[in-house]
DNA sequence: TTATTATTTAAGCAAATACTTAAATAATAC
DNA sequence: GTATTATTTAAGTATTTGCTTAAATAATAA
């Protein structure tokens, strides 16, 4: 698994531990926050999202419509948001509404106000 | 591609085809963004990101030995987020150090700050 | 109850991604 | 010049991810 070369003559060994250290004590966090990331750095997911933030709510159906995609694929990535509390819904009737937590609305706010600042370029 | 049944009865066509029209005009944005957020939501990627951001700057091969991971892998990955912009490099005789760019250490900040935060909880 | 509408889930396949190995480039030291 | 150190690049493989198809669940309407 490790091999090669290197580990160069004058590493400063201090700071390569103090690395190390930071890297197993935040090693869940990484991979916690990583998977979270991972899933708004997919363009049909992040879409959605944004969708959602400016509509305040959208039912998989809709998503299906506006995006011109299969509603099994949607709903999928619909899914894996909810399962990592990105997403909630609401059912009424038939249909069941997404909506963004509040906690993930304000961690991807800076995100959308790019995409918010992109649209007004586009639109003048 | 399309097929299925819905196109929900009492959807709302005024808020479809608002949807539509943000999704078409802002599409490369979509593209573009959701590109840059994959890289980070790559948990090795953000602690490469995490550590630079820590410690300044780094090269290959300490980041090898912090990771533990072959040095090959490493320049794969630093690569991809030289070649968007998030990293930049400077030579000093045969070691190449990578540091952020200051456009993305802002719009990584708040995410390097949850980290900061689970760092404090993890040593305390 | 059966039919319809809205949605999810499971299985399979195709494309993308990450890592390994080996060879190539590039700067310094001898 | 050759040898060494630091790094990148290319090719192959394996895992992951996203989408398709078809079947399952769930609420409402007839």
């Amino acid at each position: 698994m490790e091999n090669n070369s290197c580990i160069r003559q004058q590493a400063d060994i201090k700071q390569i531990n103090r690395c190390k250290d930071t890297v197993s004590e935040l090693s869940e966090s990484f991979d916690h926050l990583a998977n979270g990331l991972s899933l708004v750095g997919n363009s049909v997911r992040l879409k959605i999202l944004y969708l959602i933030f400016e509509e305040k709510r959208l039912c998989v159906c809709d998503l299906s419509d506006i995006l011109g995609m299969n509603i099994s694929a949607i709903s999928q990535h619909l899914r894996k948001m909810k399962d990592r509390n990105l997403l909630t819904t609401e059912r009424e009737a038939q249909t069941i509404f997404y909506s963004l937590t509040t906690e993930y609305s304000t961690l991807l706010n800076p995100f959308f106000e790019i995409l918010d600042k992109n649209k007004i370029l586009a639109t003048t």
